[in-house]
DNA sequence: CATAGGGGTTCCAGTCACGGGAAGGTCAAG
DNA sequence: CTTGACCTTCCCGTGACTGGAACCCCTATG
């Protein structure tokens, strides 16, 4: 397979496909021509990057998964404490962006909004 | 004000400061050895700028903060719509993550967390 | 057979918002 | 005079790509 049908299939990029052979995630044959060669099995690994990249996973992570995947005598707790920590992080992710919501929130309600030059939003943003 | 006395003033690393002048969002005047100057309003412009930041806004959002701050006669509407905006890519990405955590969060419910190859987080990475 | 196009390849540079560290100038204290 | 803290600039690295240039390969058409 050509790299163009393998981004189409697994819907990443060609460009990072490359990058992601450059950090060694895949590694497809070659062609005498020099064009990359994609088995099914890339394919495969690839779109598996692709969802574990959608929900977030760091490259990092991916790579560990990628091998646990690979590994058919890996225990499932790896992974799941893998997973887990992920969630931990996204967990803390969402409190962080609500109170920065709601802060927010509150200097825009307070704000008329209207033409007068006189704003509690900048006013909040002044500090103390 | 020296740049130490800045930074400790505002909570934002030397380093901070001088990408920040680096990137135009403040001048600081030099003395005769080179030292950065800072006065109280660079100071005030400093702390305006780490708080806008550790609200999320991006680099670009607190440089026209920063316009609309010192310019006397804008109008509150201009503040509010750029506050708007942010609340919404607030929004928007607390909703993919709590996705991503639910999606996750199934998947790590599922898994036995045991030492069984069978694992349902790969599982559900393969993909359909 | 020449050529046009749509693949593919490599490599280099840039992104964002800094952080780390080197090499060297400056200043106040002991 | 020396020490040590502080300041300066400069360059490289981060993460995960993205854009572009320069060039090769393959097929189809006049």
């Amino acid at each position: 397979m050509n790299i163009s049908q393998v981004a189409a299939r697994t819907g990443l990029p060609a460009k990072t496909i490359r990058y992601y052979e450059d950090i060694g995630l895949v590694t497809p044959d070659r062609r005498p021509n020099g064009y990359r060669d994609f088995t099914q099995n890339d394919a495969h690994k690839l779109g598996f990057l692709g969802r574990a990249r959608a929900l977030g996973f760091s490259i990092d992570d991916c790579r560990n998964l990628l091998t646990l995947w690979e590994d058919k005598s890996r225990a499932s707790a790896d992974v799941r404490s893998i997973a887990r920590e992920h969630l931990d992080e996204i967990d803390a992710k969402i409190a962080g962006l609500t109170a920065m919501r709601h802060t927010l929130a509150e200097l825009v309600q307070g704000c008329a909004g209207d033409n007068r030059p006189d704003c509690p939003i900048l006013k909040g943003l002044e500090g103390s």
